[in-house]
DNA sequence: CGCCATCTTGAGGTCTATCAATTTCAGTGG
DNA sequence: CCACTGAAATTGATAGACCTCAAGATGGCG
């Protein structure tokens, strides 16, 4: 990923954007800021929360129940926006943590209430990259509903290997077995004997944070993934949709009414 | 609900619209369908599906696995836009089912690329309406993810409960225990057993269909539900929000928190 | 070398699924 | 009015998945 996972560029690949919309988009990563591994970027309760977009490193969303157990809802990989879709809600539902070092830029509310009524093709842009994540949870429920310790297991790893942009089956995760399970609805326990499981399948090998998927196939069989909740309508037809409309309406006019 | 529970109403609960925007909603409800209980009213992997709005009864949206068992996503109520965040995505993800009898709008994808490219405060709209959505599934996930099942039940109930406009403590839920199982993660044989201990704890009397809260703060703290996640940003500070930028586009550049 | 977080492994108990039998109840027809 | 029917709900018994607690192993790092 490096450099070039900057999230404009991961946005624009939607569809085509006028000079007006690029330079709104690109306000969005202006303010780069550092966190630690630990970091809370964002509390729950927080009123009127900003999103951030990640440039680098690994986050998630958390919630806490009374008592003391951890949900993690969202896994977040660099190139992702983060808490978008809590803009909608008077305060934040979740708390917002690096799970690595990480670079983020958060992006203040009220620039984005003025992003979502100056432009048109970008607020149907923010819907789409929310349609995507929305995609992303209902397959976590499926995962978590339908499925047992090592399939959901399995199923994580495939998700993550095609989330990422590089076509390799080796994939670094850079989280504990404890946040995996807390994101899977699993103790860390039965994580561990759930790789262990995997390895004994010979479905994969592992070293340290190094996960090698040596049949992506048979395992994408064994747990029944798809990744198709992943590919988003394809550029060419949302965009030509969008300039077909766009420029039948009236030419360059996403400006709102 | 009745009439009143037309989804233009709904929508524009979350902001002041224009009437071209009012024009555009209006569309939405034009083409008024009715679909007997149990119809399919989308298919897996139908290209470019519309979305539906949900005029009266309820429905859901499931998945199957290879094995046969089914997930029910989301449930549907009347006034809710069904189908939503898959417009974003190519082909459908889920399937769409008519729980009971119920009367549907069909919206065709291409009028509403047509709306996100036409107006922003509409794309704005639909992107705050599935923010909403967003949250019950994040919500959904820490359901099944960490509670045991007789919380998970009590958990649904007060969700129903908090989404129906009506402030009462009478819900009537038409559909049977398999699918409320299938939405949650258990066994039918488990739903009964749960719906049992809640009323030996004295926490619910049921009817039929016809469930009656008996004590739903205890029930909240006993599952420990919290309403907010169902409550948009207010209208108000939505709305003055966006007029605020809309007519003066000097933005107070308030300091980034 | 020791320290700490993380991971692994074992044992016992809890929650929940599954299978199967029974009951309830609304609808249907005699 | 009553038997018949089929879907749904309840109940019991058993098995399996998973959690929790606890002890030990591993490995990076000062």
């Amino acid at each position: 990923m490096s450099d070039s996972s900057c999230v404009v560029e991961q946005l624009e690949t939607f569809a085509s954007l006028s000079e007006g919309d690029k330079q709104l988009l690109a306000e969005l990563e202006r303010d780069i800021q550092c966190y630690p591994a630990g970091q809370i970027l964002r509390t729950v309760d927080q009123r009127h929360p900003p999103f951030y977009t990640l440039r680098r490193g690994w986050a998630c969303s958390t919630r806490l129940l009374p008592d003391g157990q951890r949900q993690v809802l969202e896994i977040f990989i660099d190139g992702q926006v983060m808490g978008l879709s809590e803009m909608g809600l008077e305060y934040a539902q979740t708390e917002l943590i690096a799970l690595t070092d990480i670079e983020a830029c958060p992006f203040p509310p009220r620039s984005f209430m003025r992003v979502l009524s100056e432009s048109a093709s970008l607020s149907s842009l923010f819907f789409m990259t929310l349609a995507r994540d929305h995609a992303m949870l209902r397959e976590r429920i499926m995962n978590i509903g339908k499925r047992r310790g090592v399939e959901r297991l399995a199923h994580f790893l495939l998700e993550v290997r095609f989330r990422r942009a590089e076509d390799s089956n080796e994939i670094e995760i850079p989280i504990n077995q404890t946040v995996i399970g807390d994101a899977l609805g699993m103790s860390s326990v039965h994580v561990s004997r759930s790789f262990s499981l995997l390895k004994k399948m010979e479905l994969l090998e592992t070293d340290g944070r190094l996960f090698r998927l040596l049949d992506p196939d048979a395992m994408a069989r064994f747990c029944s993934f798809c990744p198709k909740y992943l590919v988003p309508r394809s550029n060419h037809a949302l965009s030509t949709e969008l300039l077909d409309f766009r420029h039948r309406m009236s030419p360059a006019s996403e400006a709102v009414q």
